[in-house]
DNA sequence: CGTGGTCTTGATCAGGATCAACCCAGGTGG
DNA sequence: CCACCTGGGTTGATCCTGATCAAGACCACG
């Protein structure tokens, strides 16, 4: 099951975290001309909304945001990928046309996949897509939760609530600011509310003594009370 | 691929819509035990959130809302399931808790299938997992509109947009009118807003001549303009 | 005939959106 | 080297959508 295919090795289908660990020595081997990743820098737009996808991506390295772009232009971000994501699935799978953008804002390292070599090996090997099915599983829970979120919380709740779950995707540097930069604008679209009440509520939750703030840089420093103050559990 | 057991032409996994068309007749021998829908009455409790699932539900008839109960008691709809929809499979992939509840709005005949058997499908039976790793990217792709329209659209919008996602799900009557009767509350809980509200718009949109209302069933008699009204594509 | 659930309407209130200024840092080009 | 510009960040003032509270109507049901 495992893979220990040596060539492999430096390759985004060779991480012992990432579902490309149930592929088999021949598997890997169809995927020889894809192993090397590209190098993507921040700014960069992997692929944007309404593409058709005629494959996924791999991020080795890096963080991309995807994100839905509202009718009136505005982001939502849905999700952050980094090492050992896979992003686009969802279009191949549903033979769609993307629904969300990707940009990179943190240079990054990503590998292409068609998608006929994906489909090929969610038909013919049960541990890979058991493994998929399980991520897109994982990933409807956590879109679940958000609707509601959204739907019943404050904008105080969920920024809160945004920035626990900031730490437990980016985890923290020596210092324990999270190890994420973004700006107040795109905090603004996770949480799904205006810049101004993002500055307005970190203030405030600064003020508080919840968190404190350098520039883009947050750090959690009463973790238990930024918890109630997100009404989570 | 496609199964013709004649003994299982009345259960639930007889379906030429659902994914169960892909399971051979060995593998719907191992169901035997479970061929026989159950009935449930309007109103009924199937799961409840933080259960633990060994199973998943196949709806061969009636209807079922899954909803969410945030923490200060209030529903939110994520969805309805129909004939030849599956409940609960998210919980079991995932080996999580439910972190729905399901409840029967329209009189209901559901099968059960245990856990053990549909994650031996899942991973010898390729077509299988694909069907339904398929049902899972289109719900992703769904709740990740929903993200989208909850954090950016206006009330009116999104009870315009809930009414004609109601029809494409349910479909109408000889008279026109959607397949389901939803209380106030109930709308509410869909478009994540207050009964009030869901009230006051309702009679707004049957005042402008977009929608016709009749007790709790609801008819467009305006298609185009309810689409614009919740500004969808 | 009362009782509980649903629906409706009106009045009030507040959470946040929006608008308008201004600051600041870091480029950029003359 | 400086004037300028641009993109974030911040703060204050104002406005409005939609939540909440309150009260009554309606209806089905035991």
């Amino acid at each position: 099951m495992h893979n220990n295919n040596k060539a492999y090795k430096n390759s985004c289908f060779f991480n012992p975290e990432s579902i490309f660990r149930f592929l088999t020595d021949n598997e890997l081997e169809e995927l020889a001309f894809y192993r090397e990743p590209d190098s993507y820098k921040r700014g960069t737009i992997i692929f944007e909304e309404q593409h058709r996808m005629k494959g996924i991506y791999v991020v080795q390295k890096g963080v991309v945001k995807m994100y839905k772009t509202g009718y009136d232009g505005r982001e939502q971000i849905i999700r952050f990928a980094k090492t050992g994501d896979i992003m686009g699935f969802r279009s191949v799978i549903s033979n769609d046309l993307a629904c969300t953008s990707a940009k990179v804002i943190d240079n990054a390292l990503i590998c292409y996949l068609p998608a006929e070599n994906l489909m090929s090996f969610v038909k013919s090997n049960g541990n890979f897509a058991l493994a998929l099915l399980k991520i897109t599983c994982d990933e409807l829970g956590e879109a679940n939760d958000f609707i509601t979120d959204i739907a019943q919380k404050t904008v105080r709740e969920r920024l809160a609530e945004a920035i626990i779950h900031l730490k437990q995707t980016f985890d923290v540097d020596e210092l324990g600011y999270v190890n994420i930069a973004l700006t107040r604008e795109e905090m603004a679209n996770i949480v799904g509310t205006a810049t101004e009440s993002v500055i307005r509520l970190l203030s405030e939750l600064k003020q508080e003594g919840l968190i404190e703030l350098n520039g883009r840089r947050i750090k959690i420093s009463d973790e238990a009370r930024l918890i109630r103050a997100a009404n989570m559990f």
